[in-house]
DNA sequence: CTGTTAGCGCCTTCAT
DNA sequence: ATGAAGGCGCTAACAG
């Protein structure tokens, strides 16, 4: 008894035939005759043969039928992230109909002082495109890497990389748009809670100094929007992680540093819904009341069924973001196309959003 | 100027060194002078050259360094699942550490009048392992594949494979211990709430027929615990999917199969977290009180940080268990041993669960 | 420490 | 519709 496992070859033999037609016979890709064809499957399934093995295949035609997914510095996280959970939803399922494999790239191996070092996999997987999905940084070692091994690449999120496809979503038009909403309800003085700045992540109160070191292109998107609306902005507050308890966190920050209700900012624009989740929650604890007392605005439109009352947000169409993506990739294959898509925004006005607390009518101490 | 990608040969002839040579200076298996590497390493740089082939490599060496993992029949309720993501994460790292990459394999690629279509990732992808997250049902048509194709599995969660690793938790166990939390408190009328049967899913009370078709491991493994527990079970109700809004949807058709308080149920043993949460919200929403009204446990042990209050619930370790996985497959790689680990649970006891209404103190109508 | 020699298994011409 | 031949890029085994 052989233990070796059987090739093309040996089957060939089995059936009589060259493995030149028993390659045909798996393939498909070329004149068969069906008694040929069945005779050979038949010989393989005698040999318990698995069908063609993938190296062989690979070598020889170059492809891998893979597409390498980068989903950020930390699986975990984007595992636990429902927005990158919704995108890679949308990009597995148009990959899967064209039967091509995601393989999950970390992306980056450490991050220490600075130095960026790269994912194993990324530099040696067999993969025929890459997919930043949540972008390229500036001089992004990730891309370096690519580009040197010849794989396309498929960015989300902006910081557009020369040559390469982007999926991206009209952040500024939906930040604005909150704007606009809560200023024509009243309201005067702004906070914002922001999505982690770049790979080495903080939380505070963001100064001058590190309003400069955003580097993660949708935090950089939103926060623009913010500032370059005008209004009264009295503090940016930066999370290290999109998690209700970080919005928590964040709001009991805020609250601290603004303990006069005569002077709190009045609004708060949250860069995701999972923050303004947990601040809402964080001011329910407090004892205010939302919108009564501050509104809270999100951004994703993420569907919480344990969140009572509905956020004010702006809808993303993540599934869809994920699907686009799935398509520039099967353009990339196609034919090397290039392609550049801005999906649409749209502000949906919840019950966490109201007219200020007038200084006319001051609640009850 | 050329357009076809350097190879090993090329980089090789510029420093004017042998291929075989060239090839130790990145695969460092070797015994190499530094000297030599750097002139390798120099040409490489100058070249353009972006490593070793992938392909070549592989079917050179036989080693793919990726891991098939099987999430079910659907990526998409994969991701959504908080457990699978925490299972998928704990995988996930245990496999990176060892620089193997995780292909994204959906197993099941049609569902149609039972006829079940495996995947073609699963037949024709490139992987040196198998992960069947989610376990294998009987006569598993993605097994047989697997087998054919020579390609060793490890089994999450039951439904022992033949010379397969396995790794699964004490769910038998976890439930007994729920129960017994549960007539020690005095509780005599159960209900259980399910996770999903089998593939071809589907949602309401379970009679005796269909209780025959339990056909995922932890559905009838935590099922059995019940049913074999000896107390008084009032209903099965089967879901099919295990989120919030099924475990909600339950407990309604429970309070409308049992109106009358006196007779009600008192104690629901659902079978996840989520499950339970839903039926203690819809409880809420029908102005009962949990645990004064009907007690509800749930299971995995998940942190829900909108869930107000604690719910009582058998702690699984999930990442753990996805860390056992990858363990299982590095032992598996490094030597075959096929291993089988059963993980140990813990009862948790949260503010769900409480002693039933008692007859002689009835609540206000 | 470096070079030589052989394929790994398959698919794609091209000829028949 | 089938067969023969060549080579994809690499690395393992061995020899020097």
């Amino acid at each position: 008894m052989s233990h070796a496992r059987p090739t093309l070859t040996d089957v060939a033999r089995a059936a009589g035939v060259s493995v030149s037609t028993a390659s045909l016979a798996f393939s498909a890709s070329g004149p068969i005759a069906d008694s040929t064809r069945a005779k050979v499957l038949d010989a393989a399934t005698e040999l318990g043969y698995g069908g063609p093995n993938p190296a062989g295949r690979q070598l020889r035609s170059g492809r891998y039928d893979i597409v390498g997914v980068v989903i950020g510095d930390k699986l975990k996280r984007s595992f636990r992230d429902p927005v990158s959970v919704q995108v890679l939803d949308g990009l597995t399922s148009a990959l899967g109909e064209a039967d091509l494999g995601v393989l999950l790239v970390p992306g980056v191996e450490s991050y220490v002082d600075g130095e960026i070092g790269v994912d194993p996999l990324l530099t040696s997987a067999g993969m025929d495109v890459a997919v930043l999905i949540w972008g390229a940084h500036t001089s992004d070692p990730r891309v370096e890497t690519l580009r040197k091994r010849g794989i396309p690449i498929v960015v989300g999120e902006g910081n557009e990389v020369e040559g390469s496809s982007l999926v991206e979503i009209d952040d500024h038009g939906g930040v604005v748009a909150t704007i606009e909403h809560l200023t024509g309800l009243g309201h005067e003085r702004f906070v914002t809670i922001t999505l982690p700045f770049r790979m080495g992540r903080r939380e505070g109160w963001v100064d001058d100094a590190r309003r400069e070191l955003v580097d993660w292109t949708p935090t950089r998107h939103r926060l623009d929007a913010v500032l370059g609306s005008g209004v009264d902005l009295v503090g940016i507050y930066e999370t290290e992680a999109s998690l209700v308890e970080n919005g928590a966190a964040a709001m009991r920050a805020i609250l601290e540093r603004f303990p006069d209700p005569a002077t709190r900012p009045t609004a708060v624009v949250a860069q995701s819904d999972l923050l303004a989740a947990g601040a809402v929650l964080a001011l329910h604890e407090a004892g205010l009341r939302v919108p009564e007392d501050m509104s809270v605005a999100g951004f994703d439109g993420l569907d919480l069924p344990w969140f009572s009352g509905e956020l004010t947000t702006v809808i993303q169409p993540l599934e869809a973001k994920g699907r686009e993506m799935g398509l520039a990739v099967r353009a990339l294959l196609a034919d090397g196309t290039v392609t550049r898509t801005t999906m649409p925004v749209e502000l949906r006005i919840g019950t966490t959003t109201g007219p200020p607390p007038s200084a006319a009518a001051p609640r009850n101490s």
